[in-house]
DNA sequence: ATACGATTTAAACGTATGTTTGAATAAGGT
DNA sequence: ACCTTATTCAAACATACGTTTAAATCGTAT
């Protein structure tokens, strides 16, 4: 029986002694570091199937399509990241909320964009992922902006609620034009954790996380908050 | 004798009344729309001379391949664009120089954004390329980027300057990360002119151009500006 | 040992792509 | 009218792609 029917009906339930080699992973990893590389379309499953060491079928056989794997890709690494900023913002405003006070604008921000950013480290696992959601985000229309838009919905209601909450003077359309300004921003870190043309030398770009998260929350929040 | 080479020769030099249909620009037309609306890659040449109502052999008689094409849609739009942008920058900088002051950063920003937002007018014929451009700027390492930045380069260098002028307080550093922050949000605003998912009913994605270029202004000088 | 389902493998399938070809047509100069 | 050149056109080319197939292999329970 083909491993992706098979999923649907016992979603995670692997059963018997965990008998399944890598493969899927493996597949996960090449997909997810040719796609965040290339792009969607420019990567083939045979270049996948190559850096993976695994036959040309088995992404068919495992995901059903290339589509799906990409949406698996995606999942992989959003659902758990969401489930953390998710949290921090919730926390944020469980903590405020009870002081019956209102989150800074700069707390709020830091939920979404600290877990994000911490995922960039080099050498890291999830590196390619970054990169590979700043890539999505630069694609409307397309099936993977789709997917991710699917995953993003409750935790952007959220995030908005509580943007609104920090800056209360601030016109529903004012505040959703910025927020799209600081996403752009966002995205564009993301996609760009590699030296490129257009930086100059003198330029460290492999600043260590810590120091860029600050530095884009004080770009992002005076922005926010410009009078 | 192919139309491309012959180009190559006599650049410019269309001899002879002009005898030659719209054929190229209808071409351009189609493949600036095209691949500004699913990108390059999944934009095929026969969707294109379809849309152009012309031969399919005529992208490779006329441009000589996909990526000529590519680069000729690019190149068309964006040489203009860059010369009143830097004629904008120039004569600020001789401006101010002559009453002995630095640029605001509003201004010098302004002189970047205000012709390219203004490109992104709805009915204007490069409505298309705004967001083609968009996309380019989210695709690292492809040949699309390449040519950009090739038309790029002079241009930045002189925006660098500027922007050094004006926020004399900043470090080398900390001004490239946020030069790159707003150069962010302008590819992403770049991109989205449509509406598309995660907006919400009630904003206004329709705003008239001068009213965004404000908005902007707005939050990119303040984030720029942060102290 | 045997049987059975899960997985891997090599090969093929059908289709879509960018590009090239060579003939046909159009246009202008002499 | 004729020649020359530019352009258009239908057809074909070679290749790369995502997907499917059917046999081979592996692993485990009986």
């Amino acid at each position: 029986m083909y491993d992706f029917v098979r999923s649907f009906f016992f979603y995670g339930s692997r059963n018997h002694l965990m008998s399944q080699p890598d493969t899927k992973q493996r597949i996960l990893n090449a997909g997810e570091h040719l796609f965040a590389r290339d792009g969607y379309h420019p990567t083939s499953l045979r270049s996948i199937t190559t850096e993976a060491k695994v036959n040309l079928a088995a992404v068919n056989y495992h995901f059903g399509s290339k589509e799906s794997l990409l949406e698996a890709v995606i999942e992989r690494r959003l659902e758990p990241l969401n489930k953390i900023r998710l949290g921090q913002l919730e926390a944020l405003l469980e903590k405020t909320g009870q002081a019956g006070e209102s989150p800074t604008c700069r707390d709020v921000l830091r939920t979404f964009i600290e877990p994000t950013l911490r995922m960039r480290i080099h050498g890291s696992d999830s590196e390619d992922f970054v990169a590979l959601i700043g890539r999505i985000l630069a694609e409307p229309r397309s099936v993977a902006m789709k997917i991710f838009m699917h995953h993003m919905e409750p935790l952007m209601n959220r995030l908005f609620y509580a943007l609104a909450l920090s800056l209360p003077e601030l016109s529903r359309q004012t505040l959703f034009w910025r927020v799209h300004f600081a996403f752009g921003s966002l995205s564009h870190i993301m996609r760009y954790h590699e030296r490129q043309a257009m930086i100059p030398e003198d330029v460290n770009i492999d600043m260590p996380v810590d120091d860029l998260i600050e530095l884009f929350l004080d770009f992002a929040t005076a922005g926010m908050e410009a009078s």
